[in-house]
DNA sequence: GGCTCGAGGTGACAAATGTCACGAGGAAGT
DNA sequence: ACTTCCTCGTGACATTTGTCACCTCGAGCC
């Protein structure tokens, strides 16, 4: 019985690799290829694949948000995110959000096989590696605020900036950004981003 | 008669569904694939390839580099360089070092094989939106020393730190960070690495 | 009711950052 | 020879950050 699988990747030459590399595969059936989060939605209706393959960058919804929606409004179509980036935070998101495996692009390609093949089968698949630092690591330590601020400061963005967008004082900017450099180690904003975004806290 | 291939790229997954896709091409052969840019002269002078696919972030010598190196030591063997950011300055850097072709990696899987056929073939390929903006925005105006000094305050560094790996006074840091923010048209530090890398300028 | 914690704020202060003016050499072009 | 440009430096200065103490308010918990 072949697996039905929809790959969804913002860039198509990727995409396409994927699909053609699946399609080797004696007992999977690329269905859908889609480019952005919008879409995956749509297309798992219209094809009914057992596996979607997840990018988490991607326009529109991110792969991570996508997850949860197929899990509740295509429930036959089980989630299997496929990144770049081996981050914690990205792996510990993934799995609370309803998807059933994570594996990373610099994986062998047995391994990705392997682990649609399992996903189809109800089972939830996860490199033993990642588990372990997102367990290590546990959650992100800061609050919501405290990861707004730095989202914001991510692009560059001066304190008076922040405080207009997300509106706020000037002084709560700096007291959510000093905790938020405390809280991730840092010893100032660049540092504090680069170490959040690294452990997928943003 | 059939154009022979050599892959390289960092991620396993994608080295292997790029090699499978182009395999799908009857007058395409995949002769070898890497995932470290020291490993491609090697298997180039082994393996004798008409085109090398070069990724450009890639652990050991990067892509470009590779590309300088391929034209002196292997001349039978082009290269033309397949890259998921396509930043003027890679671009311009590329053409500069000696390859063949630029293809951004969202670009349709046609117009990877169009360009490998042409490469091949002896021809120069480049996507016409990017070379009209690699034109466009021209030459990085930052000098070799602003360029280090925005590289080093890319991890977060600060103002002693970095003065202490680059060997310089804290005010001849200062004076570099205060030019080159100047040049990228930047309001601070974090906001000219930021222009300054998705240029291609780093 | 008391406790903790997050959101939001103010004010003060030290340290880091960014700007400017102004030097001295050295390489390279004309 | 002259000019231009990059490198490297100093010192002064205003602005921006980062830290700390301390405040209110509301939600949630025991």
């Amino acid at each position: 019985m072949t697996i039905r699988i929809l790959v969804a990747d913002d860039q198509e030459l990727i995409r396409s690799a994927l699909s053609a590399l699946l399609d080797l595969e004696e007992d999977f059936e690329v269905v859908a290829a889609v480019g952005s989060g919008d879409e995956v939605v749509a297309a798992a209706r219209a094809h009914r694949p057992d596996v979607a393959l997840l990018d988490i960058q991607m326009p529109g919804i991110d792969g991570l948000a996508v997850a949860a929606v197929l899990a509740q409004e295509v429930p036959g179509c089980r989630s299997l995110i496929v990144t770049t980036f081996g981050r914690p935070g990205y792996l510990r998101r993934a799995m609370e959000s309803g998807a059933s495996g994570f594996v990373v692009k610099d994986a062998p390609p047995e391994q990705l096989a392997d682990a649609i093949r399992r996903v189809a089968a109800g089972e939830r698949v996860v490199d033993p590696v990642l588990a372990a630092s997102a367990l290590a690591d546990g959650v992100s330590p800061l609050t919501a605020r405290e990861r707004d601020v730095l989202v914001a400061a991510r692009s560059g963005a001066t304190i008076p900036e922040i405080s207009r967008m997300l509106f706020l004082s000037e002084g709560t900017v700096r007291n959510y950004l000093s905790s938020a450099i405390a809280k991730s180690g840092a010893r100032n904003r660049t540092e504090a981003v680069r170490t959040a975004d690294r452990q997928g806290w943003l």
